[in-house]
RNA sequence: UGGCGAGUGGCCUAACGGUAAGGCACCUGACUCUGGAUCAGGGGAUUGAAGGUUCGAAUCCUUCCUCGCCAGCCA
């Protein structure tokens, strides 16, 4: 059950359509939903938006949802994703309470139907190769052929599917399928495979079965024993509607679930196939399912996105049955959005610049107060150690400062956040030319950040006190893939960013930053979000770059000099 | 070429026969101790095309076009 759901009081879609009026007609009391993910990889934002759909609907109708496992193939599952689906779902924000469940819990039940189907003439044991059956199915526009076993007598494949289960066959061997119709234009019912051999170790069941089912008999028949209402899925499962129904027909069920297809998530500047995220994972291009550049759920979180601002997201692109691809910006806004409510403010500097406040006194400190989160007076004040030597951002000065720069130049005044005004005097560079150090005056009366005549600079400066600051470990991230159809010609590998990642050392920060709890998203002012990664350390700290504040003076470079997509800083 | 599904501003989504709405993005201005946020305004859609029904069509009908999915013993 989702916390809230802040946004979207009024959302509805065409499922949530039917499911209203499916109450209203009388056709179900109650809802019952379910997320059904396959464990054999990590959960995506395109799965979030399922979630947010089936636990969304059974919240808002006073339904429920449940999750379940479809594990039905044991050679590609894992304990692992089983448990790191789990954390996913419920750190979005939902609970399944009682109901977790998996398909391998009805395997026994899913077994006898089998037999019931077999017993009645309806399903058969097929001797053929794979090869052959495929050779057999024909193709989109040619019917198939009927199996030579198809029509052998049903005592016989039963004696043959029970032997199928006592193990005496190797795997491939023999196959159940559905008798159905081999000239159907829908190749799904060309007497569909229903169950196969796997002499394969299930995470659940062990070694108890070596016949597994396949999707198509598992997944409609497992919602029918809990009494799912509204099985919802995405288009591809389409075509298989008529066999989901076929064998709900077929079959003596408790209850009668329909299936309803929505289109799945397609982001720009991502890919959101459970094959690829495993490929980059495997090959190295990430660290991990959890590196903060992949589009899974604990990417997500290991990068700063709140669930909130996940769900959110999904909320805001809806829910319909046309393919679609939603830019990535619309989800780095509803991130945006809860985080500039939510995100503690502090100063952190990333690429630093050392500044001398000539005239202010060595060895003097002063505390100055500085709001937490402007947007959110209750988040309080804090202080700030001011000194006579600081850092502040490189980029924020330029010897030469181009028209619309407003930031530090020579003998220009700037304001330093909640602090003093300052005025640039001297320029110190090393033997290379490059600037090491500012000299600078300040004005005594402008403690605190306003002027007493009025003044005001056209820029305000972060900035850290050199002898307070701590260092720290940046990690600027980026989107995974450059082009926001990766792919599109050909190389999907290709078009992987090779500045998705950058990492930034000798970062200077806010002390307190050292106590920034894991999972907590700051705003390093005039930079962005960020939040501690799991690598760091007391005396190492690390943080990972979440998003980036809009940077209008980023977006001006951009248009003058046509490059750096994410833009500017570090 | 068979079956199924879908086409609404750059992107997402709404309109359920009554004369195209909202969000994102973009542009402009105001405000601002974050070039953030906020506020105000703006540009932009002959609703894939062509016919037809109707007083009236994005919605209904016909034909066509385009795109997606289906020929795993994956899900």
């Amino acid at each position: 059950m989702s916390t809230e759901t802040p946004t979207a009081a009024e959302r509805s879609d065409f499922i949530r359509e039917i499911v209203a009026a499916d109450l209203r007609e009388g056709r179900h009391t109650t809802i019952v939903t379910r997320f059904p993910p396959e464990p054999n990889g990590y959960l995506h934002i395109g799965h979030a938006k399922s979630i947010c759909l089936n636990f969304g609907i059974a919240a808002e109708f006073g339904g429920r949802c449940h999750l379940r496992f479809d594990d039905t193939n044991p050679v590609k599952e894992e304990q692992e994703y089983l448990d790191a689906i789990e954390a996913d779902v419920r750190w979005l924000g939902f609970d399944w309470g009682e109901h977790l469940h998996h398909a391998s819990d009805y395997f026994e039940q899913l077994y006898a139907w089998a037999v019931h189907l077999v017993k009645a003439g309806k399903a058969y044991v097929d001797d053929l190769t794979a090869d052959e059956i495929r050779e057999h199915r024909g193709t989109l526009t040619e019917p198939g052929q009927n199996s030579p076993w198809r029509d052998r007598p049903a005592a016989e494949s039963l004696d043959l599917f029970e032997r199928m289960r006592a193990g005496e066959f190797p795997n491939g061997a023999r196959v159940l399928r559905a008798k159905i119709d081999m000239a159907s234009p829908n190749i799904n019912l060309r007497d569909p495979v229903l169950y196969r051999i796997v002499h394969a170790a299930h995470p659940r069941t062990g070694d108890a079965w070596c016949v597994y089912p396949t999707y198509d008999f598992a997944h409609g028949q497992s919602d029918a024993i809990e009494g799912i209402t509204h099985s919802i899925c995405t288009l591809e499962f389409e075509a298989h509607r008529p066999l989901y129904d076929w064998l709900i027909e077929n079959l003596p069920v408790p209850s009668r679930p329909r299936q309803y297809e929505f289109a799945r998530l397609n982001l720009t500047h991502t890919v959101l196939s459970k094959r690829v995220l495993l490929r980059l994972v495997t090959e190295g291009r990430v660290r991990g399912w959890d590196d903060p550049r992949m589009p899974t759920i604990s990417g997500l979180r290991r990068r700063g996105f709140p669930a909130e601002g996940i769900r959110d997201f999904a909320a805001l692109i809806g829910v319909a049955k046309a393919d679609s691809v939603v830019e990535i910006g619309m989800l780095e806004h509803a991130v945006r959005d809860v985080l500039n409510r939510t995100a503690p403010r502090r100063f952190a500097v990333l690429d630093p610049l050392r500044v001398v406040v000539e005239d202010y006194p060595e060895g003097q400190v002063e505390e100055v107060e500085v709001a937490n989160n402007p947007e959110d007076p209750a988040a309080g004040t804090r202080t700030v150690a001011f000194s006579r030597e600081l850092w502040i951002e490189r980029d924020d000065f330029l010897e030469e400062p181009p028209a619309k720069f407003f930031r530090l130049a020579p003998g220009r005044e700037v304001r330093l956040r909640s602090a003093y005004f300052i005025t640039c005097r001297e320029v110190v560079k090393d033997e290379a030319g490059r600037v090491v150090e500012l000299r600078c005056t300040h004005d005594p009366s402008t403690r605190g950040g306003d002027a007493p005549d009025g003044r005001r600079p056209k820029a305000t400066l972060h900035w850290v006190s050199a002898a307070h600051a701590v260092p720290a470990e940046v990690r600027l991230y980026d989107h995974l893939f450059s082009r926001p159809d990766p792919g599109a010609d050909g190389d999907l590998f290709a078009d992987l960013n090779p500045a998705s990642e950058t990492v930034l050392r000798g970062c200077r920060v806010e002390p307190d930053l050292a106590e920034t709890p894991a999972g907590a998203t700051v705003q390093f002012e005039r930079l962005g979000y960020f939040c501690p990664d799991p690598d760091s350390r007391p005396g190492r700290l690390v943080f990972n770059r979440t998003l980036t504040l809009k940077d209008t003076w980023a977006k001006l470079q951009a248009q003058g000099r046509h490059d750096t997509p994410q833009g500017g800083r570090g």
